[in-house]
DNA sequence: AATCCCGTAACTCTTTTGGGTGACCGTCGT
DNA sequence: ACGACGGTCACCCAAAAGAGTTACGGGATT
């Protein structure tokens, strides 16, 4: 029985990557899980053969909890998943033993390669990689200069607000919101703020 | 040493609550959980004197909760919150053992008062009560229509299209919409689209 | 009975938003 | 060297949003 645990504190990206895990040749199970203390909780009474797990949580982070997994099971076989560029935590993380780390950028092939490497090879270690975005319904990939308008809108701020907060002209800062929302598929700055919360992009 | 933990997974509703309870004569410390897993896990380690928990919470849910911790420890004494009118929740959560409940509407007064009770009687039971709003710090209760304009809003609905959907006019829906704004002292759509995910309200 | 809140709706007026388009400049990777 | 992308800015234009105000009926509360 192979079974694949995902976690990830975003719903979207939770389901985005359980139904990719799912069409896996060889994975019978996929289950979820919301936060490092739910993975150490289950880790107890039901083993995956392997975790994805992404490095950004709230609570325990995703390093704490690899950290913490390994200690008490040093064979688990861990792959971090990152949005950003948070690269200090991958490192960390594979540091501490995890088996390498997928952007999330990666193709839906991409990810399910990966999976069933590191699936069939107990020793195999991933190279570092990074491809395309959105075939794998993961988050969209904003630039800093989006987030921080997605940030400014989710605080209330108009447009001409958040340029000059960020001395920008307000046409910059539209032209950011238009390419955020394509990015995101959002009609609006109040949808746009919503997929950013569900995508984990804002808090 | 007087110890309460409180648990709410809305981050604001949390703080909220921590400050108003941490004002309380006689408690020294008082904890923070996000979720049902995280109240269960620490109260191995750390027993705390009274519990305050949302009842309605991700994952295990505020009575699921309550069921565990009592058969772990009949001696617990909790006290369930409520945002919305769930009085299910809440009758379950008493029947399951909890002390009784409090209306996130309560004054932060009868929040002290309340805990206080609790904590000098180890037998007290709460009778049920609501008051005011917004003095505790509470998440503003917004009225079904509200919600449903809100939750319309976070889907990217335009102000008629959220009217075509419940059937009320646009200028039903603008004023509702504006109504929910003073509420949530909310600036525009994307922010009161904002504040209704930090305060739990919309997912 | 008086009052408050909710739901419904309309009207006006100003501000903001969002789409479309074009443009210039760096940087990075090929 | 070329192209793609990100960041910057501008202009036009139609649609939408938001503020202010008024109003009426129905519950619930006092």
């Amino acid at each position: 029985m192979t079974s694949v645990l995902v976690c990830d504190d975003s719903p979207l990206a939770r389901e985005a990557l359980r139904r990719a895990v799912a069409t896996v040749p060889g994975v019978e199970r996929v289950t979820t899980a919301a936060n490092g203390e739910e993975v150490l909780r289950r880790w107890g009474a039901d083993r995956s053969d392997l975790i994805l797990m992404d490095v950004r949580m709230p609570g325990l982070g995703g390093v704490e909890t690899v950290r913490r997994l390994l200690s008490a099971d040093p064979g688990a076989r861990i792959i971090m998943l990152t949005v950003s560029e948070d690269l200090d935590g991958v490192a960390l993380a594979v540091a501490a033993g995890a088996r390498g780390y997928l952007h999330k950028d990666a193709s839906r092939a991409e990810l399910r390669a990966t999976v069933t490497q590191a699936l069939a090879d107990p020793t195999w270690r991933l190279a570092p990689r990074r491809l395309r975005s959105t075939e794998m319904g993961a988050a969209p990939t904003l630039t800093a200069r989006e987030i921080q308008v997605l940030e400014g809108m989710s605080h209330g701020r108009s447009n001409a607000e958040i340029g000059r907060e960020l001395f920008l002209s307000e046409d910059t800062v539209k032209t950011h919101a238009r390419r955020l929302f394509k990015k995101l598929g959002a009609s609006d700055r109040a949808h746009a703020v919503a997929l950013g919360f569900r995508w984990g992009l804002v808090r």
